[in-house]
DNA sequence: CTGTTAGCGCGTTCAA
DNA sequence: TTGAACGCGCTAACAG
């Protein structure tokens, strides 16, 4: 920056302001110290300006996996839909757990490291904070949303402190419910999980349970093992075995990564999709779903990335006040594929 | 950091000490520090720790598209495989052309685009910088690759003065050729890209329509139609005329990601793969590409982030000197699937 | 092992 | 419209 200055003939404050505040900078000069700086190779260092302005125009991004199509796409909404406002994800990923050896009841060592990566996050000061993961607990979260504008989504966080733009799991369960019933099933499988493993899908299945009772359907809980590397694999050995004593017509799971790796495992393993199980699936996020042409429910991630921003751009504004446990939810759509009936 | 020195009745150099380097300060003062800080909800402030030090243990991510399967994979890999280093990726992401309006002759608009991100990443003054991107130019990254170690990656760039790890696309598309051959195809339709849009997708298609020549294959090159948000559909179109008259019985495909999408679109205008035409894509990554028996080449993802991720941490360490265009190239594996015969 | 001191590169007063 | 001076929160010598 001195550099700068000096070959422009002006002081640094100058300088500075040409790439905070140009208008109070005579244009020309401001023109002239912008081509200087360009020609040099300036480019303002981050880490100085945020200190010394107090202030920073990146909105951190707590996500699970970016791997996982549904948070991928939470990832790039959110990088457009800020950026138009001069902002800037900076996004931590918790990491998939793919390549992990996580074994069971090992859901409280992820959960610490989430909560390192979050104290991480804030440790480099955003604005404000994104928080995209199932895991993490309200009260882990609560000492941050106090700092500074924490928005969780889209999971619909229940707190009361915190602000949540999220999935209506009522509304969509209640949808999921009707396509199975509406394609004629009487007996249904339905996939679980642990309330402390991850609140929304504990709420996903117990409200698709809800729903299918209510309408007379008889309804066989699966729970997912915990989580850990062969876990999925003994949930189908479970379900097939299911398929062949005749228990259900079909199975509902928590998201469409899961569906359609039991359709995948299904075929390897001589089980036909509809034919001997109908399946349902929940996000209609990715490729993979179109192509199988699983049913399933569409979350509404562009109204809830736009929504969350805009809540977001509004609480950096100081237009909306943040700490009110500000709740938005969006019902998603039923996708009729051919995996059901 | 002066509230919790004043606490521990220490100076803040012994507070900083304890953030930075645990193992000066004595064991008990540390660990009584620590449980001060623990307690005030203390989180050190990466910018002033950065400015202060003139260090970052963080290093710079220049992604296309975090939607995209491949660079997804990419991101998650590297995280983890410097996380075990104490070092973040910080990812700028120049993002999806999804909900873009990118029309005709657009890609100068990308291309800038990227520079804009890539400066703003470097504004943030990371240890060093991924760059996994097609678009950008040598000349664009050779200014900053002289201040900071820089790693392409996963294109094989084959600028002399830049490091790159990459695929072997050379390798690569012999392997493509030889399934091709192999399923019995004589008269093949090759996707080929411009170099100036992407000098990957260029060198992969020509080294499938070299290969498929000079193997006695008619081969019929396709391109892809400039960036733009109908190009794809212009091309299945394109292909669909070339089925009608029986020009050729296989296309190949630039990546996983068009291949699928030509395979749903033929399935809507009534085309049968691989009756019709056979299909062979390239990358073999995303679930997609499983449920679809996608015949097509998988990139060793995995082999690359871990020698990129070595190399980059070895510049880090200085072990490793950086201005020496240090060159790695991966084949990749033929998946026999069920799209090509 | 710990305290003192001098910056890191910038934004932001306050005068001029 | 510009420059001088101060401080953001921290690390890195150096001395003790």
């Amino acid at each position: 920056m001195q550099m700068v200055a000096d070959e422009a003939g002006v002081s640094r404050a100058t300088v500075s302001r040409v790439f905070s505040n140009p208008e109070i900078v005579d244009k020309e000069t401001a023109s002239r110290i912008k081509a200087i700086a360009a020609r040099l190779g300036y480019i303002r260092n981050e880490a100085a300006t945020q200190l010394a302005s107090r202030s920073s125009d990146l909105i951190g991004l707590l996500v699970r996996d970016v791997t996982n199509e549904a948070y991928a796409r939470l990832y790039d909404n959110l990088i457009h839909s800020v950026l138009d406002e001069g902002y800037f994800i900076n996004a931590m990923s918790v990491g998939s757990t793919r390549n992990k050896n996580v074994g069971t009841g090992q859901a409280a060592e992820m959960k610490r490291h989430e909560n390192k990566r979050l104290a991480r996050l804030m440790s480099l000061r955003p604005g404000g904070i994104f928080v995209s993961t199932g895991l993490i607990k309200p009260q882990d979260i609560l000492p941050y949303a106090s700092q500074i504008p924490v928005i969780v989504m889209p999971h619909p966080e229940p707190h009361p402190q915190l602000n949540a733009v999220g999935y209506d799991e009522e509304s969509n369960a209640r949808i999921v419910s009707q396509m199975i019933i509406d394609a004629g099933h009487k007996k249904v499988g339905v996939m679980t999980a642990l309330r402390e493993n991850s609140l929304t899908e504990y709420i996903r299945g117990e409200g698709v349970i809800k729903h299918l009772s209510e309408a007379g359907i008889e309804v066989f809980r699966r729970p997912l093992p915990p989580i850990g590397s062969d876990a999925l694999d003994r949930f189908f050995l479970t379900v097939a075995e299911d398929v062949k004593n005749n228990r259900y017509t079909a199975m509902s799971f928590l998201n469409d990564h899961r569906a359609i790796k039991f359709i995948i495992w299904a075929q390897e393993h001589g089980i036909k999709v509809p034919e001997d199980i109908g399946v349902v699936g929940y996000d209609g996020l990715g490729q993979a779903s179109k192509v199988v042409g699983l049913s399933t429910l569409r979350h509404p991630v562009d109204q809830v990335c736009e929504k969350g921003a805009s809540e977001m751009l509004g609480m950096l504004k100081g237009e909306i006040r943040s700490n009110e446990g500000r709740k938005f939810l969006f019902a998603g759509e039923p996708i009729t594929g051919r995996t059901l009936s």
